[in-house]
RNA sequence: GGAGGGGUGGGUGAGUGGCUGAAACCAACGGUUUGCUAAACCGUCCUAGGGUGUCAAACCUUAGCGCGGGUUCGAAUCCCGCCCCCUCCGCCA
């Protein structure tokens, strides 16, 4: 959600930073639209304001056992005029809020202008792909020789984009889950949260998904929302609230499924576990104090990148493009993890910067320690990592001639000590 | 799902239809006092808008007592609907 008084101030950057997005100009017509509000506001308020003068003056001469004839007659004159003048400020307000809610946010100064993820820049690499003596499976094709991975089985219950992982490989994915948790709460500093998995319209407006996103999610038939992320029970959860500036930076955690339609990827990555309805994840949230929020992105990005450094799977770090971001976002780090099945590096997390976008949609601030002045505080999220696709990377960096997949060290210790599955 | 009780500033908790944006207490903040700590005393202390104002300060004003309607000259207070919480009962992982 932008702030309006932002536009008034600074109408032209409002416009430049929305051209950088690639899209139209919109400040003069959110500023008409705002000056024709406040005048229908000041009408209102000021017939409200006689209104209530006057009722004070009918009670006192009341008391007196006076004639407060006159006076009732003009307040009831008000009363026909004050219901339209209401619903004119009602209206131009809500206008303004609509507008304001489905714009994006607007991207940070150093994010590099683009029109699409082609004008993304790589940033740093770590790890070196594994030179293979022989030629690697894709993920898919190492689950099914194992007997372990089941998409038929899948489709059969809920159609296409579902999986069932069996044995070794569904405990090879718990593994990774709990090692991720375990990572970013015992030396990351995050949180742990369990959060619900269903939330209600407002939720899933504070971090904005709606109330332009909503066909990508699933609605059950209660009203409730499935999260796409725990990004959105996470980040809500201070929603509505002035924290203390002691308390900043919160940082959270969670290990839950994330549910997606995936509407617009239609024939997209439709072999495979790499785009799924349902997957679980590892998200973090921070909750940062404004002037912060730039370095906590960057320790955010790195704590997730130490994920696959501890796993050993080389990945590279770029940034979105203007053209790439998501709507909230004011700046957006994708880590890319080596797939040698694919040959290529696909996206296993993303950390945005969302500034105080969504803390003004959920109205989440904080106070600051000289005690005047409420701010709204920023927000922060990224996936540390995603699970699923840590359980693709991990099988096919560590794949065997024979079909088998080795166990990264990191994990053995949630495998019961085993060194391989298979 | 049934019955009953309840939702008021950060917390506890008053509140007779006008003098209540809201007592009191606690917490917090500033100050006085103090050898230090503690205590005591004084003061400040909700939020979001709009207007006047050169920023600031200050001032005027609107709204907000779970949410939405209604009655009334006037609603935290009365009426209706909804939501949520608590207790008991039923059902249930």
């Amino acid at each position: 959600m932008h702030d309006l008084k932002s536009i008034r101030d600074n109408p032209d950057g409002f416009d430049a930073g929305l051209k950088r997005r690639g899209l139209e100009p919109r400040a003069a017509a959110i500023l008409a639209l705002d000056s024709r509000r406040r005048a229908a506001q000041t009408a209102f308020q000021e017939m409200q304001a006689r209104r209530n003068e006057a009722s004070k003056q009918i009670g006192a001469i009341k008391k007196q056992g006076g004639d407060a004839g006159a006076l009732m007659d003009e307040v009831a004159a008000l009363k026909e005029r004050i219901p339209a003048a209401e619903e004119e400020d009602r209206a131009l307000g809500a206008e303004i809020d609509a507008i304001l809610a489905s714009i994006p946010n607007l991207p940070a100064d150093d994010v590099p202008e683009g029109p699409d993820e082609s004008a993304n820049v790589e940033l740093r690499r770590w790890g070196v792909p594994k030179a293979f003596d022989f030629t690697p499976l894709d993920h898919d094709a190492i689950g099914a020789k194992l007997g372990l991975m089941d998409f038929d089985g899948a489709a059969k219950l809920s159609g296409a984009r579902f999986v069932v992982l069996k044995g070794q490989l569904a405990r090879l994915q718990r593994a990774i889950g709990q090692f991720m948790l375990d990572l970013q709460t015992g030396e990351n500093g995050y949180t742990e949260i369990d959060p619900p998995l269903m939330v209600k319209d407002g939720a899933a407006f504070g971090t904005g998904q709606l109330p332009k996103f909503g066909e990508d999610l699933f609605r059950t038939n209660t009203g409730h929302w499935l999260i796409p992320t725990a990004e959105v029970p996470l980040t809500n959860l201070i929603g509505d609230q002035i924290l203390d500036e002691k308390q900043l930076p919160l940082r959270m955690t969670a290990l839950t499924p994330c549910f997606r339609s995936e509407a617009g990827a239609a024939g997209k990555d439709t072999r495979g576990m790499i785009r799924q309805h349902q997957f679980h994840k590892v998200e973090m949230v921070s909750i940062a104090h404004p002037d912060r929020s730039g370095e906590e992105h960057e320790r955010m990005t790195r704590c997730a990148e130490a994920v696959l450094q501890r796993l050993g799977l080389p990945y590279r770090v770029i940034v979105l493009c203007t053209g790439d971001m998501g709507f909230s976002s004011i700046k957006t780090y994708d880590i890319e993890v080596w797939l040698p099945g694919q040959g290529r590096y696909r996206e296993i997390s993303s950390c945005s910067n969302c500034g105080d976008f969504q803390a003004r949609r959920m109205k989440a601030r904080f106070r600051p320690e000289d005690g005047k002045g409420n701010r709204f505080i920023h927000t922060l999220n990224g996936s540390g990592l995603a699970v699923g696709r840590t359980l693709i990377a991990v099988m096919e960096n560590y794949q065997r001639a024979d079909g088998t997949i080795e166990v990264p060290e990191a994990l053995r210790g949630y495998m019961g000590g085993q060194g391989a599955i298979g």
